[in-house]
DNA sequence: CTACTATGTGAGCATATGCTCACATTGAAG
DNA sequence: CTTCAATGTGAGCATATGCTCACATAGTAG
């Protein structure tokens, strides 16, 4: 079943492309750490609580993050530990890249 | 330096956002098998060449693909071999995702 | 009850992204 | 040389995304 297959394969690109933002990247290598609640994330990133609350969202709908209640706060934490490691691929392709750009650099 | 380490975690999110697309997201995955020139790629997709093309770009800028000419063609390639093992992350979470969802209908 | 705090969401806007069509360039083949 | 094939890119448009402001809701505290 092809369209199946489109739809999986939609979904995972909707998974990678949650992380594949500046504040939502951070976030997850916030949440390592440990579970968060939005004032925390917003103060530490200096952004909008409202901005902040959104990208939540997207990281969750996505299915990284699950949140519970706790009084009057929300705690997000991640939900898969491998997304950690795979940030250290992106590292690894990062370092790559910036070699090359060197590269490129020391021979003009 | 906050400034520089706010760039390399902005190029991050680039990387992640390259493979954050259904098109690309294919793209990496059949560049897993080796090399392809980008008129076989687009084949294979049923996608429109000149869009393969700049998603191509997109994934090459990023750090992810390399690209060598032969003759007519341009042969595309994976760089970073960990890439594909972060791909089954994605699948573990997507796996969970819909695990839970498939638990919100039984009790619906 | 009221007042306050944390969170989420609708509306609106500015910008980014994705796609298609057309064209330029590059190399192969005749 | 001419012709054709493969690739890349500019222009234009439609849609998506990200941000901010304002407001609604839910829970706490007094």
């Amino acid at each position: 079943m092809a369209k199946a297959d489109d739809k999986l394969q939609e979904m995972k690109a909707e998974i990678l492309a949650a992380v594949g933002h500046p504040i939502r990247l951070r976030v997850v290598e916030m949440l390592a750490d440990g579970e968060m609640c939005v004032c925390d994330i917003a103060e530490r990133l200096g952004a909008e609580r409202s901005n902040v609350s959104r990208h939540l969202g997207v990281l969750a709908r996505a299915g990284l993050l699950s949140a519970r209640k706790e009084g009057l706060r929300v705690l997000y934490r991640l939900r898969t530990p491998c997304i950690l490691e795979f940030l250290s691929c992106v590292t690894q392709v990062l370092r790559e890249r910036l070699t090359d750009e060197r590269e490129l650099l020391r021979r003009l």
